[in-house]
DNA sequence: TGACAAATATATCGGATTGATATATCATCC
DNA sequence: GGATGATATATCAATCCGATATATTTGTCA
């Protein structure tokens, strides 16, 4: 199995920390990861189901509080192959952001349009941020000798810097907007 | 054609400002977008047929200088169908950033890797920030009167903005990684 | 002038992924 | 008891990327 299938290295990785069912990996893609990783049920069952066929996991059924759950965890051979991808160079960092495109392609519209698609990105941003920040100042207490927590902490950290400045730039953007008339 | 296809309204975009051939479209993708937004070949030429087949654009064949070229331009139609993308609310931002997955699942990993990660992100910003500063300083002087290149000025800022923000970031993280030890 | 690399230009295909949808069970609240 | 929402698994069409193939033109160095 190859290294480049990027959603095989990322379960993996989440496995590495715990056992978890599809479920709960959606849920932590939604929330922990979300703001530079996602991914769909789509994706990640089959995914899961190449996994086992190949070795790098395995599939436990377990019974919790009366419902059947499908529990995943991680092999010797899994935890070889995320460390083998998380050795090999970066190969694609990407902003994919359906606002700038709009910015950009904005001459084709009116001003009005423009600024509430500047104002909803603000807000979506201001509603994130807390969350952000809460991760950092909780994980700055409890960082020292827990080495997942540390570099939880270095992604939590760039998120808050990268969301800061995106509200700068709003600001700018809504005064340029402004004095253009 | 529903307004949902992200690469169809992209294209018609840049087919609003001039018009170009396949290959133009792909470069102008690789340079002036490139940091918000990305397209292949594989979803460029197919797209461009689909745009001709609904009507949204059109196809001439052009000799420039001895060498046959397919040059699309949008209709009318075509025109609307970008307006109407436009107005409807942002659908998805989203960033997918494989150096923040590796560096959060880096506990499995030795620090050594993680720090070639993050200086190879932060070279590859460094290189890119100057583009996106030329690119203000250039607007700013030219874009009176012009909506065009004032809203690509904007796009440019964010650029700036978000870009020296991940080098603060770098900084830090790997002031952090130096004092872990 | 000939050779070779690089840029221009179009096109296709397998495989990865999203978004929507379907189904079902369990927990909670009124 | 009924509604709603969370948990849980699964599939499918449409979309898109990355790789690859092909061919022509331009530029450069010998």
């Amino acid at each position: 199995m190859a290294n480049d299938k990027k959603l095989d290295c990322v379960i993996l990785g989440l496995l590495s920390h715990e056992d978890m069912t599809g479920y709960a990996i959606k849920k932590r893609m939604d929330t922990t990861l979300s703001f530079f990783w996602g991914a769909s049920f789509g994706s990640i069952y089959p995914t899961l189901k190449g996994l086992v066929e190949s070795g790098l996991a395995v599939k436990r059924n377990v019974v919790e509080s009366n419902r059947n759950k499908i529990t995943y965890a991680i092999t010797e051979q899994g935890r070889i192959h995320l460390r083998a991808w998380l050795a090999l160079p970066v190969q694609k960092d990407e902003i994919r952001y359906e606002t700038l495109l709009k910015l950009f392609f904005a001459d084709e519209t009116d001003e009005k349009t423009t600024i509430a698609h500047i104002r909803s990105f603000e807000a979506k941003i201001r509603k994130e941020l807390p969350f952000l920040r809460g991760a950092v100042q909780e994980l700055e207490g409890i960082v020292e000798g827990n080495r997942a927590h540390f570099y939880y902490l270095l992604t939590a950290k760039f998120g808050v810097k990268a969301y800061e400045a995106y509200l700068e730039w709003c600001e700018e953007a809504k005064r340029l907007l402004g004095e253009k008339e």
